[in-house]
RNA sequence: GGGAGGGUGACUGAGUGGUUGAAAGUGCUGCUCUCGAAAAGCAGUAGACCGGCAACGGUCUCGCGGGUUCGAAUCCCGCCCCUCCCGCCA
């Protein structure tokens, strides 16, 4: 959520912000500057009615005056014709709000959708085979590792299990994610994977993404399944005020991820790459402003060597106008290299959100001057278990079908080859 | 599922109709004392919004929403949330 002051003073940068953004809503911040005007008079008068209010109730209250009661009915009448209006301008200036997005960072590149996406950087070299790559899940040994047809008969479409040792490999994969995240100084968290409201609200997934979450019983307990631990971490610091004396507030939580993937029929069908669940490794950073764009370096370097240490060839993009979430002010994706699908694909995401979900979550810090200012709030992925895995399997196949193991993972799995 | 209690400022915690935006304590800031620190003493210290160049002025906020009243943190109604006890379960 943008400050509404400034809107009001800089219009023309967020209508610029949304038309770079590809999003075709500009006319709203018109909308919200005439909803504010008329509010602000609308208060002011409230106010003044008010004030006579509280004069004439003080007055009162030392000595009984009859004509002075006649005043407070009149007060009275007005103010319940005009309050009703007053909450009305609000809410319709907060519903306008909610729509509007981040204000992107000036190194953030122009364009329209993902094709001005830039590249920024390459790490390592795809590897070379001697035979034709194939994608993981037609790999013999992987094969009958991944049932989704059991997954489809339990559950539905895009859900799946997966058994020995791929099964194994997740579980090495994390263990070795969340020792070499923690080593970093991310304070390790087991997070709720069902969250309130509000929670989705203060992360911004509510209303944009609402689509895309699943409800558990709404008729009673009303919560939510997080597509991301960045929800829950996030909203742990909802409504607080930080002490950022010792730094930033550095986490990282494991969960499972639930999406709906509303809209996304016929894409990515085969295989693990994009299933309805899923677990991952998020980092969370609560930081004061000044800090936020050295630390958003910091996290990418964090997935990076994280990669690096798996011996897996990436990508860095700098993610566009047009391709970056509405909280997000500047957003890197690293995209693995996939040499079953001779492609790159999406593994990790750093985002900073600046002040837009500290805003929304109402998370302040105390400055330097002691005033309460708005937190920073930046995530990154640490490691999304299902598209490190592929990554693992088609990068570390070998001619008859069975897949080496990174060598960083063989401590946590006991094995050097799977199948 | 049954029963009970409770939600007040950065935090702990008083306050049951009239200058209470709110006692006290903690924390924080400044000053005094000290070579310095600690301790002690004194003083200051909520947030949001509106108007104003500013000084400053105003309104709102004691979980949320509504009601009673000239006036509500305080009374009434609805909702949300939390805690404790019993039962059930992991």
């Amino acid at each position: 959520m943008l400050d509404i002051k400034f809107i009001r003073e800089n219009p023309k940068i967020v209508k610029e912000e949304i038309k770079k953004r590809n999003m075709k809503n500009d006319e709203i911040v018109d909308v919200i500057i005439a909803s504010d005007e008329k509010k602000r008079k609308l208060q002011q008068e409230i106010e003044e009615l008010r004030k006579q209010q509280n004069d004439a109730n003080q007055a009162i209250a030392k000595d009984k005056d009859g004509n002075l009661l006649e005043k407070m009915k009149d007060i009275k009448s007005k103010l319940s014709k005009l309050d009703p209006k007053l909450k009305m301008l609000e809410d319709e200036i907060k519903k306008n709000l909610f729509l509007l997005p981040n204000i992107a960072h000036e190194s953030v590149p122009v364009g329209p959708d993902e094709s001005g996406n830039v590249v920024l950087k390459k790490w390592g070299e795809k590897p070379k085979f001697d035979f034709e790559p194939k994608e993981h899940f037609k790999i013999e040994s992987v094969k009958n590792l991944i049932d989704t047809e059991r997954g489809a008969k339990v559950s539905g479409a895009r859900f799946w299990y997966l058994k020995g040792d791929l099964a194994r490999l997740e579980f090495a994969l994390m263990q070795y994610a969340f020792n070499f995240y923690s080593d970093k100084e991310f304070e390790p968290m087991i997070v709720p994977m069902l969250v309130r409201e509000p929670a989705m609200y203060g992360t911004g997934f509510f209303p944009a993404e609402k689509n895309e979450i699943y409800t558990v019983n709404a008729d009673g307990d009303n919560l939510y399944l997080v597509g991301t631990a960045e929800v829950p971490l996030a909203a742990y610091h909802m409504n607080e005020i930080l002490n950022l004396e010792n730094g930033p507030k550095k986490y990282m939580g494991y969960s499972s991820c639930f999406r709906r993937e509303a809209g996304t029929y016929g894409k990515d069908t085969k295989g693990i790459l994009r299933g309805h669940q899923f677990n991952k490794i998020e980092m969370f950073i609560f930081c004061d402003p000044e800090e936020s764009w050295s630390l958003h370096e910091d996290l990418l370097k964090c997935s990076e060597e994280f990669l690096q240490s798996l011996g897996l060839h990436y990508q860095v993009l700098n993610m566009c106008t047009g391709d970056i979430g509405t909280p997000n002010a500047k957003k890197y994706d690293i995209e693995t290299w996939m040499p079953g699908q001779n492609k790159y694909r999406e593994t990790h995401s750093c985002s900073n959100d600046t002040d837009f979900q500290a805003r929304r979550l109402n998370c302040k810090f105390t400055d330097k001057d002691g005033k309460k200012k708005f937190v920073h709030t930046l995530n990154n992925t640490g490691c999304a278990d299902l598209r490190v895995l592929i990554a693992i399997l088609e990068n570390y196949q070998q001619k008859n079908d069975t897949v080496i193991v990174p060598e960083v993972l063989r401590k946590w799995i006991g094995k050097d080859v799977i199948g």
